[in-house]
DNA sequence: ATTACAGTTGAACAATTGTTCAATTGTAAT
DNA sequence: ATTACAATTGAACAATTGTTCAACTGTAAT
């Protein structure tokens, strides 16, 4: 009754090349955390709300009409881009302004623009 | 019984501000690219086989063997990640082997991972 | 105090996604 | 030819995700 579950079922083909990639990948935690953080890019509103907070700052109402959706599907990405601290806010009164939070986020979106449209 | 759909509920605060942000904003399909690009990456899965595949090619008997996970579901990636033109393939007798496709990528990579060793 | 407005939140729902499983393809060797 | 192996494929399933809806905060004005 006992199952014999294999770790891998695939013979290893290229022992030696295995070695050398498992020496220079990063480890797992660092592979976790960057697939995260290209998974709160991959996603057409929150790409829509940071291209628009890299041009200015706006507040929650001002994007909801800019992307045509409603303040709570909004407040929603935001939510998500805070948590992430790719976005920050500020209390203005009645209304909280949003911007982005650090400069690598648009590198990130300039490299990503440079490999689109560089297709040959 | 005509139900009056709202364009967007939302009143606009800062019509200027939003004039500025319409004006510089990349089009909307530009947007929808730079997303399912990011899309891509925010996987941990493809993540490994693409950091794997930055320091050397590899079959995907060698890439299971590597991620200790099925030649089934790492094909199923691979696939995504072909038909993305972000990884190529050549037949090597019965293997195949894989490789980066594109020398943004690693670019990409790097800026991920400074984003993420920054935290202050 | 109460009214109005900007924004947030949680539950619920539909849609999308990643993995497993079984069947299939293509190549090389006997 | 047929056997063996690397790899792909499609269907099915569970898990995750984005939006809607309704209820709720917090701030400013009357």
């Amino acid at each position: 009754m006992d199952e014999l579950r294999e770790e891998c079922e695939a013979r290893v083909v290229h022992l030696d090349a295995l070695d050398r990639v498992r020496e220079k990948m990063p480890d797992e935690d660092t592979l976790l955390d960057i697939a995260e953080l290209f998974k709160v890019f991959g996603d057409s509103t929150r790409t829509r709300i940071l291209s628009a907070l890299s041009i200015e700052e706006l507040c929650v109402c001002d994007i909801s009409a800019l992307l045509n959706m409603s303040m709570s599907a909004v407040s929603h990405q935001l939510r998500i881009l805070r948590q992430t601290k790719i976005v920050k806010s500020r209390r203005n009164g009645k209304e909280i302004v949003y911007s982005l939070d650090d400069e690598h986020i648009s590198e990130l979106y300039a490299l990503a623009l440079a490999h689109l449209s560089e297709e040959e």
